[in-house]
RNA sequence: GCGAGCAUAGCUCAGUUGGUUAGAGCGCCUGACUGUGGAUCAGGAGGUCGCGGGUUCAAGCCCCGCUGCUCGCCCCA
């Protein structure tokens, strides 16, 4: 027995499981609603590879950090180190810079889906390969209209998920100009408390200060409190673009929250940053993450360009669904063929074909079962339909067709019976 | 990297102070019903009790090691 690799999964059809993240009726649905949603807004689906340059991401992330553990990273035949992203706007700015796309006129508005791989611990709504989808917004502007387009068009992906209870944070987190001074000042506020931080705060002020500030440790609260907010700080455009953007939420009518403790821990991010929380989960309750990363194509060698996106993972948004979100969508044939006889069996796959051909999904006995196990079959894949075939009914070209859910069977010709299945 | 829990049939689980042939429900297969599913009834298949070692007259049960899974912590690009 092979079993699959740790913190992997396999997507079964529902009737296989009851886990709703494992179940391709939830993935289908969280994947096609993000296609609809975001092409209404202009937006268009690109792809990259899962394997990358390691270089790639350590530019963006750094060498030093323990993010680098987490990534698959390997040595190629050549020699070349390559990983299995761990993340996907390195990806996707790689491939704009990569393929020109700065160069066409307006804004690049671009959407992914796809797996992403990190060697983390597994736990619930985490694995080491999960599905994550993103937008990022690329180009020469960095007007906060754009944010508030994106997150409007989150938050109509979210209604139409029938996700309710969540709440938007926004925060700014300034640019090269005021954030350094910004730190400064923070770590200096973290020093005179540090006898009171848990372990981690003081492990954190030597390595990412900003993050001290969304500890979750209950007793660190009182002192969190105190500590100077990068709002305060902001240089005269950032606090500028990120009361446009709160103004410009206000006219949309979007709800938010202002977040001034909401940070991220890497250097390319500016200004804007943002997350939605639901109520599902506790501790671990952000569903969708975004920001500004406006210095992220120059550390990558590419031209100067502003950038500004979201994703949010798979597996933690289904967890997210109505519980009722994915019945609707399982997949269930219109018609199963059931036949009496050889004679009969050959007629069916000539008829399930002209039924195909018509657009109605026909599933035909391929076992040479009896009537009634045929039947059994046929409500075991909930068919709302069964078509019943022997002599009698190919002699008098006319079908039994049988309604599954009723009970209730009518005789039709072919021709009626296509009108009939194609409601 | 750290901690806790769990591991018995396809699934969910029971299994007494260690006792002889390891059970139930659901699902699956066959039949009652030679052309009618879901309901009922009768029968059946399916288990190296995660793996390895130890204790014992005797281990699913106790002890040790390993592996796997789950849930936390850390981290969260």
């Amino acid at each position: 027995m092979i079993n699959r690799v740790r913190g992997t999964q396999d997507i079964l059809p529902a009737r296989f499981t009851d886990k709703t993240d494992a179940q391709i009726e939830c993935w289908n649905l969280v994947e096609q609603t993000a296609r609809d949603a975001f092409r209404l807004c202009g937006f268009e689906e690109i792809r990259t590879p899962i394997i990358e340059r390691t270089e790639l991401f350590e530019r963006g992330i750094g060498t030093e950090t323990d993010v680098n553990k987490e990534m698959y990273t390997f040595e190629d035949r050549d020699g070349e180190r390559v990983s299995l992203r761990p993340e996907q706007t390195a990806s996707v700015v790689r491939a704009c810079i990569e393929h020109g796309m700065f160069n066409q006129p307006g804004l690049a508005k671009l959407f992914y889906i796809g797996p992403q791989f990190r060697r983390e611990r597994p736990q619930k709504g985490r694995y080491r390969q999960f599905g994550q989808i993103g937008v990022e917004v690329l180009g020469q502007s960095d007007d906060p209209a754009i944010e508030a387009e994106v997150i409007e068009m989150l938050d109509w992906y979210l209604k139409q998920l029938r996700i309710t209870g969540t709440e938007l944070l926004v925060n700014s987190i300034g640019d090269e100009n005021c954030r350094p001074a910004y730190i400064e000042r923070l770590k200096e506020a973290i020093r005179q408390r540090l006898p009171q931080l848990c372990g981690s705060c003081n492990q954190r002020y030597e390595t990412n200060p900003l993050r001290v500030l969304d500890c979750k440790i209950e007793s660190c609260q009182p002192y969190l409190n105190e500590l100077p907010v990068i709002t305060d700080s902001l240089c005269e455009p950032c606090r500028a673009h990120f009361q446009s953007f709160t103004a410009m939420l206000d006219q949309r009518g979007i709800a938010y929250t202002l977040a001034p403790r909401l940070v991220r821990g890497l250097d390319y991010y500016t200004r804007t940053a943002f997350e939605i929380i639901g109520s599902q989960l506790g501790a671990q309750n952000t569903i969708v993450g975004g920001g500004r990363y406006d210095g992220l194509s120059q550390m990558l060698g590419g031209p100067p360009a502003k950038g500004f996106g979201f994703a949010f993972g798979i597996e933690r948004m289904i967890m997210s669904l109505p519980d009722d979100a994915a019945r609707s969508l399982k997949q269930v044939p219109d018609v199963f063929v059931a036949y009496i006889g050889e004679r009969a069996r050959k007629h069916s796959f000539e008829l399930a074909r002209r039924l195909r051909e018509a657009g109605i999904s026909a599933v035909v006995d391929l076992e040479g079962r009896k009537l009634k196990k045929s039947l059994a079959v046929a409500n075991s894949l909930a068919a709302r339909y069964a078509l019943i075939i022997g002599d009698s009914e190919i002699d008098s070209s006319s079908y039994v067709l049988r309604d599954m859910t009723t009970g209730e069977q009518r005789n039709l010709s072919e021709s009626d019976l296509i009108a009939t299945l194609r409601n």
